[in-house]
RNA sequence: GCAGGUGUAAUCUAGUGGUCAGGAUUUUAGCCUUCCAAGCUAAUUACCCGGGUUCGAAUCCCGGCACCUGCACCA
């Protein structure tokens, strides 16, 4: 086994059509990549994995929101803030630093001056480099998202979405509907997302455009356990929690019961998390999950767990699971004034009484004419502490309206209240698509001595499943294989054909882009009616009877180990 | 964005201010070949882009772009 680095994984990507450098033929742009022929069809197969995980197996909902968003949604979502950082250079030890930072101390809030006047005041302020006392740059933006205009001429500012999620907390109402009005419920996007990285490096772990797979997770904010997770408790995972940062391995039963991870919810989605990444080819020994520390966890976040996988470029990020708490639903709540709660039904409705005002409609009417409804209404709403001096003021479609008692009587009433109103809290596992197929590339990846390289991709990951070769390109051996390679096509499963060259040759071509099965036909096939089957990880062969050949091969693809099969057979 | 390094074919690379560049792998066609990158023959493909210096630049200089490393950034 030689060593290697990302460097040569790339080559091989590029070599054998799995990722392109994007625009190529121009020079190229950094932190933008396509997918070649192989590389596409691995991602959807990623995809579908995923897919068959959260939407199949744990019931999510799966939408397709839009790209582009209005500008009101990124200020909901706090992107519009944190993505527009104004910042200032050291002309002299080249240190970075917040603009509004560094005039804290000259100006009540300085977040909210305009770049012009930010400048201006560092400037009359002869702010320098806390550092090192050097001269500072010209106050510059760095807007991370991508701008662009919605609409001819001024149109309407909107941005590209820097996460996928947001679409699907800008559509809860209909999914809240859809999920029939009920807690938990989950919902999923894959789809594209962009950031204008500063510093886009490592290949495709930091894109400009990248993919994100994400399921946001409704839950009620007071029960934070899950049914399932006792299925899971005895499952072991690697963690690195933020109190020490030291790695330990648990079961994540004990986890939950040490708090060293939060709930049960996260915890399971941990578990999730891992299980997907393992199928995918993730090496588990080159896996684990490390806790946000205080300092980098968003402040509304409650717990957050990355998976992070070890590259060669070190631990590298590619799923977080997040407990966001109800932040978004509530900052869209502010800024839409949608509704976007979830209504709590008790077991047994309560039966309350209150103290409340009772209008006397037959006055309203005469003295507030078409108004009097409303005001009636916002009477009833009322609390009765407003009342003071005989009289009450309250909203009144926005303009405050002093009513005195005579409109009104203080009465005793009954009520039953059958729930109430909660905003849900949001557990979010959010995977980048681009990060994990270059770990699976990466953890696949294996070159021995005489650089021969094998790619060990899973059989769910790996872009075509079979190759199919004629031992010789004559006799009515090609055309027999030709034969085997239609049959398993037509029974879904990818194969690639070739006769060219020595058989040597194609198994090697297979091997590098990580194909787990090739069949042969040879000359016995004439005899007998076997053709062979070989093993990509160990080179062995069976021979299997032509016939019922596309159960065997849909065994060994759904993780029969093939030592069994050779017993079977 | 800053600093340093790098840029020759699909991939890895040799090379020099002076015959429009050599090798290996790959790919394609053919010969050969009864199971793991065999051999033979032939073919296709490259000096990152732009400007300057020079009789002459792939080579030296400047600018841009891309990649690598470090710094910064990473909601």
């Amino acid at each position: 086994m030689k060593e290697f680095n990302a460097g040569d994984v790339l080559s091989l990507c590029k070599r054998r059509g799995f990722i392109y450098p994007a625009y190529e033929i121009y020079g190229g742009i950094a932190g933008l990549y396509d997918y070649g022929p192989l590389g596409t069809q691995m991602k959807t197969n990623l995809i579908n994995l995923w897919r068959s995980i959260y939407v199949l197996s744990e019931g999510f909902i799966e939408i397709d929101s839009d790209i582009i968003g209005p500008e009101i949604v990124f200020k909901a979502s706090g992107h519009a803030e944190n993505f527009q950082d104004l910042m200032v250079t050291c002309n002299q030890c080249q240190e970075s630093f917040r603009a509004d930072h560094l005039a804290k101390d000259l100006h009540p809030n300085p977040g909210a001056l305009s770049k012009k006047d930010l400048q201006a005041l560092l400037r009359e302020k002869n702010v320098i480099c806390p550092l090192c006392k050097g001269d500072l740059s010209d106050v510059e933006e760095f807007n991370l998202m991508f701008k662009t205009k919605i609409g001819p001429g001024n149109g309407r500012v909107g941005y590209l979405r820097p996460e996928t999620a947001q679409g699907i907390f800008v559509n809860y109402p209909n999914l809240y509907r859809y999920a029939r009005e009920q807690l938990p419920f989950g919902a999923v996007q894959i789809g594209r997302a962009y950031r204008n990285e500063i510093s886009p490096r490592q290949g495709v772990i930091r894109l400009r455009e990248f993919n994100q797979m994400e399921a946001e997770l409704f839950i009620d904010p007071a029960n934070k356990s899950w049914p399932r997770f006792k299925l899971i408790r005895d499952v072991k995972v690697r963690l690195v929690p933020n109190t020490d940062e030291k790695e330990v391995e648990m079961t994540f039963g004990e986890a939950v019961d040490n708090g060293v991870i939060k709930h049960e919810t996260i915890a399971y989605f941990v578990w999730v998390t891992q299980s997907f990444l393992i199928r995918a080819g993730v090496d588990p020994k080159r896996l684990r999950f490390r806790q946000h520390l205080r300092s980098e966890m968003a402040h509304y976040a409650a717990d957050c767990w990355d998976a992070e996988a070890l590259l060669s470029y070190g631990w590298t990020e590619i799923v977080g699971v997040a407990d966001r708490g109800a932040w978004d639903l509530t900052r869209h709540i502010q800024y839409s004034q949608a509704d976007l709660s979830a209504f709590k039904r008790f077991d047994h409705p309560k039966e309350v009484e209150r103290q409340a005002f009772k209008p006397k409609y037959g006055l309203l009417g005469p003295e507030f004419k078409a108004r009097s409804a409303k005001v009636g209404m916002a009477l009833e709403a009322a609390d009765v502490s407003l009342l003071k001096d005989g009289r009450v003021e309250i909203d009144v479609d926005g303009e405050m309206m002093t009513i005195p008692e005579k409109y009104f009587d203080v009465v005793l009433v009954k009520e039953k209240i059958n729930g109430e109103k909660v905003i849900p809290h949001v557990i979010e596992p959010s995977h980048g698509l681009d990060r994990i197929m270059f770990t699976c590339l990466e953890h696949a990846y294996s070159c021995d001595d005489e650089n021969y390289v094998r790619m060990g991709l899973t059989t769910a990951a790996a872009p075509i499943k079979v190759g199919v070769f004629p031992l010789m390109a004559k006799d009515d051996l090609d055309k027999r294989a030709m034969e085997i390679d239609q049959m398993l096509r037509e029974r879904g499963i990818a194969t690639y054909f070739d006769d060219s060259g020595t058989i040597g040759r194609r198994y090697a071509r297979m091997d590098e882009v990580g194909t787990p099965l090739c069949i042969t036909v040879d000359y016995q096939v004439f005899e007998d009616g076997t053709v062979t089957i070989r093993d990509r990880d160990t080179s062995r062969q069976v021979r299997v009877p032509e016939e019922g050949l596309a159960d065997v091969v849909e065994k060994l693809l759904k993780g029969i180990k093939f030592d069994q099969l050779i017993g079977k057979v």
